[in-house]
Order: structure tokens, then C-alpha cells, then sequence
DNA sequence: ATGTAC
């Protein structure tokens, strides 16, 4: 790699010519040496061998690999030159992302009642694997769910049509549930209105620092304010959508730099039908997002009254998502160029200039970076800059530094449980191993990965936030 | 991420 910059790096077009573009990676040297051991540049390096890739494969600082396509990757490909999908680049969860709910009130609750709090807050959130839905759907309107996303989850009775403007897409894309497999389809009907495993959580917090006053204030922020951020995707239906697909995209000879990363032209059938089966496991998502943000802010409104004689209503700041391939129009070569961008555990960070007649006209819209669990979460806001240079793209989150496997072998999970305790976190795990695994060991340094974007000009951080207490799927 | 495999 060539450093470019203290925060990004290059990794040339080979001499075998095969890569199309450079990849470019944002970390400084600390973020940059665990890309050394795992096999997330060597995929970067793949997505740049695709055809029709625009400028560069990008590599975000909490990069590490996934499923042929790293995570923390962004990728954009040309719709004038044909132009390809890839569900690699996308991922399993497709439309996983964060929903922000902001408190109405700022309050210093004893942990005590947090704990409080915090357990009938989980009594209300399926969760875990497996089965189990706040609303289960007639197969009729979870077909009219699939098609319009969160507006079907408001017509029945979760949230208000205004959450819908707090909704990236308006938590609706162009999809065609008809080309979604009956399996998909019987495993979300079951799951609508539930968290998942995994690095899905609950986390009820507080804001605790204003970077960027004049933004914040515009999005009614302010300091000590109660939050409930609520990440989860879709569930068992985006993940039989990504296998029925790949297995589908596999089937053709390629050639593939990687069999993981099939992919086909975004205009032949099969990837016409992939992206509508991928909006609507994403409209699925949006939905799952509105009902679960929708019911569980009630709930804890609802606790927090009883419990702590605290009025704390709870409006949508935003709801992101990271693992999205979407059409999109970039400034390329001074040009504007039709493209799909692919996004796989990054964010959109459109600046205003990209976001006119939205509720965010003004500011950009909020991207929610997550850290791990017990540590800060950041607030961000996309720049000019960062839409020239990143196809207006962010970071998701910490980025994990160990395996699951090496994070399980490593971290007690009672132990662990103690120590967050201690420093005043509540956590309510749904299995003692999905707790070890999400270990705040096991992921880089979330402050130095915002930072980063920060220094290198493609985002501004406007608040932190600290966690009270995590509900963990 | 995931009814943790074809």
C-alpha cells in the first residue's frame, strides 16, 4: 500500500492489469495493521478486478472480511457500461442498519432503575434466533410489506406517517415481492418486528458531547439527552434472499475474481430480479425498524414513567442503513454518471447539496456509527468533499478486530457482564456466547475510526453518545 | 448476519 495521506492509503493497479482501478483504504498505521491479517485488501483488491467499477474499490477504516466483498466496503459500478450487482456486496443482511430515537428529556437515572427499566424494554423485543414477531402478517399484507416498507408498518398502527420523512428512502425502494422465494418469504412472515443475533442490540443512551453545536441544535440534540438506538436487518429473509441469489448468479460461468463475488448485469433478468428481491428484503427491514422503534419507544417511555416518574417522549432522528446496493448519480470526470453503489457495512453520507426536499435540506442527514458494545456511539454528517471523493460514503461502526471464534476463546462472558456493570453499563444478553462475541476486545477502537473520516474531510462528527444499557440479541 | 450445511 501507498500512503496518500496520514488517513488513506493506495493499493495500485497490478501489473497483470486484471484490478480496473486502484483501491483506496482509509485508516491511519494503528487501523491499518490489522488489515495485515485477515483477507479484507486481497477482497478490496477483487471488487476493483469487477467490470465497470468507477474510480476506486473503497475501503473504510472499520474494513475487515466478509463474504467475498469486505465489510466496510463501498464500491460503485457504471450503469452506462451495462453495470453490475453483486448480492456479495451487499451482504447477508441485507438493509441491516440503525435507527435513532431521540428522548425528549436529559436524566441521570441510578442504575438501579435503568436496570429496571431496561429489563421491561427487553420483556417487550423478540430476540435471539429463531422465531418470534411483535406483529405476525397475513400473507396478503406482508406482501403489500414487502412492496412499501415502513408505511405498511405505520398503517398498522406503528409510529406516524411523519417517521417516514426520518426514514432514509422514506423507508421504501422499488421492489417486486414476486421474485422473492417462498422460503424467504415464510421465514420473515414469522420474524416481523424482531431483532436477530449476532451485533443486533438495543441500547438505551445519553448524549454526553456536542461537537458540532449548530448541527446538533438543528436536529434537537442536546447534551444528556436520553436516546434508544435500535440495530437490526432483515432477519431470515434478506439472508435466504442473498443465498437464493448468489446460488442463482453462481450458476453462470463468470469469469468471477471470486465465486463469492458473483455478480450479473444490472439490466438482465436476473439482476433486475435480484435488486427487486433485495428492496423488498429491504422494505422488509424498513418496516422491522418502524415497528420495533415504534413499540419499544413506547415501552420505555412507558417504564421510565413508572419507574423513575420521568416524562420522556421519543421522536425518529433518523433510521441508516449499511449493507444497501442502490442507483445513485455521481459527479464522475466532471460528468454526471448513473451508477449502482454498492454499500456493505458503510453508510450514505450525503451532504445537503444531495439531499434537497428532505427534512435534512439543510444539514445532511445524521449517519449513526455504533460502537461496541459499552463504548461511545457517534453522530455524523457527510461532507462535499466526501461525496467527490466517496461517492458520499461512511463508516458503520468499530469494525471487528477478532473472529467470533478467537472472541469466544478468549472473553468470559460473565466476566465480561461484571466489568460493563461495573462501569455503570447494564447489559441483558440473549445467550452467554453471543455476549463473548461481541466483546468490546474484539473491535478496533471506534473514536479512531471516525476520527479518521474526520481528519481526511469526509465527515463531521456532531455528537457522541454514551451507552446506559444494551439489550443484545 | 443466519431455523450457523448441499
Amino acid at each position: 500500500m501507498r500512503r496518500l495521506s496520514p488517513g488513506s492509503w493506495e493499493i495500485p493497479v497490478t501489473a497483470d492489469r486484471r484490478m480496473k482501478v486502484p483501491a483506496r483504504v482509509y485508516a491511519d498505521e494503528i487501523l491499518a495493521a490489522p488489515m495485515a491479517g485477515d483477507r479484507s485488501l486481497e477482497q478490496l483488491m477483487n471488487v476493483a478486478m469487477l467490470p465497470g467499477i468507477v474510480d476506486a474499490a473503497l475501503g473504510m477504516p472499520d474494513i475487515h472480511q466478509g463474504y467475498g466483498f469486505p465489510i466496510g466496503g463501498v464500491a460503485a459500478f457504471s450503469l452506462e457500461d451495462g453495470g453490475l450487482v453483486s448480492p456479495g456486496g451487499v451482504g447477508y443482511d441485507i438493509n441491516c442498519g440503525v435507527r435513532l430515537l431521540a428522548g425528549s428529556s436529559a436524566a441521570d437515572l441510578p442504575q438501579d432503575i435503568i436496570r429496571r427499566v431496561t429489563a421491561r424494554l427487553a420483556a417487550r423485543c423478540p430476540r435471539g434466533g429463531g422465531k418470534g414477531a411483535i406483529k405476525i402478517f397475513k400473507e396478503k399484507s406482508f406482501r403489500r410489506l414487502m412492496s412499501r416498507g415502513a408505511e405498511t408498518a405505520v398503517e398498522e398502527g406503528f409510529g406516524t406517517r411523519a417517521d417516514l420523512d426520518y426514514c432514509e428512502d422514506h423507508g421504501r425502494l422499488p421492489a417486486d415481492e414476486d421474485v422473492v422465494s417462498p422460503r424467504a418469504m415464510e421465514r420473515g412472515i414469522s420474524e416481523t418486528g424482531s431483532l436477530g443475533g449476532g451485533n443486533h442490540f438495543l441500547e438505551i443512551g445519553k448524549v454526553s458531547a456536542l461537537y458540532d453545536e449548530k448541527t446538533a441544535r438543528r436536529w434537537g440534540l442536546f447534551q444528556g439527552q436520553l436516546t434508544l438506538m435500535v440495530h437490526c436487518g432483515s432477519r431470515g429473509l434478506g439472508h435466504q434472499v442473498c443465498s437464493d441469489y448468489v446460488r442463482l448468479f453462481q450458476q453462470e460461468k463468470g469469469p468471477f475474481p471470486d465465486r463469492e463475488l458473483a455478480w450479473a448485469p444490472a439490466d438482465s433478468s436476473r439482476g433486475r430480479s435480484y435488486i427487486a428481491a433485495m428492496n423488498a428484503a429491504a422494505n422488509f427491514a424498513y418496516a422491522n425498524r418502524q415497528i420495533l422503534g415504534a413499540s419499544l419507544s413506547e415501552a420505555l417511555s412507558q417504564a421510565i414513567w413508572e419507574e423513575a416518574r420521568l416524562h420522556c417522549d421519543f421522536r425518529l432522528l433518523y433510521d441508516i442503513t449499511h449493507n444497501m446496493a442502490r442507483r445513485e448519480v455521481h459527479m464522475v470526470s466532471g460528468k454526471e454518471l448513473p451508477c449502482i453503489v454498492h454499500r456493505k457495512g458503510a453508510t450514505r453520507a450525503f451532504p445537503a447539496s444531495h439531499m434537497k426536499g428532505t427534512a435534512f435540506a439543510e444539514t445532511g442527514h445524521p449517519v449513526f456509527v455504533p460502537g461496541s458494545m459499552g463504548s461511545s456511539s457517534y453522530i455524523l454528517r457527510g461532507t462535499e468533499k466526501g461525496l467527490a471523493e466517496t461517492f458520499g460514503s461512511c463508516c458503520h461502526g468499530a469494525g471487528r478486530l477478532l473472529s467470533r471464534r478467537e472472541a469466544l476463546r478468549r472473553v468470559d462472558p460473565g466476566q465480561l457482564v461484571k466489568t460493563l456493570e461495573r462501569e455503570g453499563i447494564v447489559v441483558m444478553g440473549s445467550a452467554p456466547r453471543g455476549l463473548a462475541e461481541e466483546a468490546p476486545q474484539a473491535y478496533k477502537d471506534v473514536s479512531r475510526v471516525v476520527s479518521v473520516l474526520e481528519g481526511e474531510g469526509l465527515a463531521v462528527i456532531v455528537a457522541r453518545l454514551e451507552p446506559l444499557a444494551v439489550v443484545k440479541g
